[in-house]
RNA sequence: UCAGACGGUCGGAUGGCCGCCUUCCGGGUGCCGCAAGGUCCGGGGGGAGGAAAGUCCGGGCUCCACGGAAACACGGUGCCGGGUAACGCCCGGCGGGGGCGACCCCAGGGAAAGUGCCACAGAAAGCAAACCGCCCGCCGAAGCUUCGGCGAAGGCGGGUAAGGGUGAAAGGGUGCGGUAAGAGCGCACCGCGUCCCCGGUGACGGGGGCGGCACGGCAAACCCCACCGGGAGCAAGACCAAAUAGGGACGGUGCGCCGGGGUUUCCCCGGCAGGCGGGUUUUCGCGCCGCCGUCCGGGUCGGUCGCGCGAGGUGUCCGGCAACGGGCGUCCCAGAUGACUGGCCCUCCCCCGCUUCGGCGGGGACAGAACCCGGCUUACAGGCCGUCUGACACA
RNA sequence: CGGAGCGUGGCGCAGUCUGGUAGCGCACUACACUGGGGGUGUAGGGGUCGUAGGUUCAAAUCCUAUCGCUCCGA
């Protein structure tokens, strides 16, 4: 099955996946991992995948914060349903190359620095992009 | 045709695939819920701006304060008339300045209410005064002499402000007359002050009389005058409401000693003993103290509302020079909350670079709603429309 | 959302309130002392006062607008 992502919110939720030191940088974005109770019944709620977007102003204005971020989000939206492993906090950090790097190469990006953290897994849909997951009309 | 002035307007176009937020309709009873509803499936509608920006003003709205109000302090505004819910905004005028012109710019009340400042230079910087001068009178070494005197330089006394010089600025300006030299001393014009008349709602303009000039500049120096302003801000404010700790009430149960009190099976107060806590330990002093259950109130995380029909958009007619106002018709048009408005692609349109003129490559101005509205200011690729001015050419 | 402060030589700061001369320390350059370096001394250079308008005879200073940075409160 792929699993929902959910959005990270609070402050203090960035500072724990930041605690872990465990990031890889890419020419297009920085990644943040931190592995929460996965295995731990007892918090099933939580769902098994979350992430949370970080675009400072050292990116640029107002106009291009939002644009770093949509991008990242539609990279996001591809890769992380199938390629994530489960019971993973992700925070994604844009820089100032999001703005002019390909799709195409921010999205492999993501895919190796996943491999590179551990987090990645076999895709469970080896279907087309366009077409992913059971959710087919 | 070229150069220019002013006003308005647009803010790449079209399509495909996959997503997101919101709203409406239908389905379904699989899941959550007593229910409303949520979730799920299908379909329809809507989804950034002219500045959404800066946060410089004005309001709506909400809470707080306050007997009405006024005054002081503080802050703001400052020619006149109008528009507006209001404004420091807009429109139309007036005055001053700039431009051949269309047109543009101006914080533009008061300096005879008072205080203060005007560096350097200069004799003198605000109250009149006199450095070099000019002129008159007296004295007068040299010199001249018809022997009476005359008299350069200089001295003393007085008149004057034309000229020189300093300065941003030197006590009306120019011209004529006048005078020993000069001076509004007199006259003409201009300026200034004041009074009257006329036009205008008014700022102000025009005309006439009088005054011979007194009244330098700075109020974006203090200040005076007139007018305006209660404070805070949607994280305002309202409602619902976990877990834990603490508060209160009730019930059950328990209660080491002494003293006091009361409404006397119990409750309250004080002391001792006991337990716990941290301060290294003892002494010591400090803080807290029965257990279980139910309920209540306040309230944090969280959630809901506020939050999208409005000083609204648009078309047309009427009034007004205009800002704007009124009538009628028509439309419903973003509501997120770690925050949607996106990702990729085809064709066309512009811009830049290279070019073998076939094309190839790159790029799409400034910039992202957060309670709402009216302004102001600032940023902005390129394009379109209209009115007007000057020059040249042609007819 | 509300409020405060700061931009001056390469660096860190005075001067701004009360308008007329932009000054101090370090650094820099040259020379001297030393065999050389360091150090000391002497002399010297260097500033659109963030930007743009305005007031004034005159603006780093006063007024308005704007740009950038820092901080505080909710």
């Amino acid at each position: 099955m792929v699993p929902d992502i959910a959005r990270l919110k609070r402050r203090s939720e960035f500072l724990r996946v930041a605690g872990t030191r465990r990031k890889w940088v890419a020419p297009g974005l920085i990644l943040q991992v931190r592995r929460h109770g996965a295995g731990n019944a007892a918090r099933r709620e939580e769902p098994a995948l979350r992430v949370g977007f970080t675009v400072s102003r050292k990116v640029g204005n107002a106009v291009a914060r939002n644009r770093a971020r949509r991008r990242l989000r539609a990279a996001v939206e591809q890769v992380m349903p199938v390629q994530a492993k489960e019971g993973h906090d992700f925070v994604v950090i844009g820089r100032q190359a999001t703005l002019k790097r390909p799709f195409a190469a921010l999205v492999s990006d993501l895919r190796t620095a996943l491999k590179r953290l551990d987090a990645s897994r076999d895709e469970i849909a080896p279907a087309a992009p366009d077409n992913p997951a059971p959710r087919a009309r």
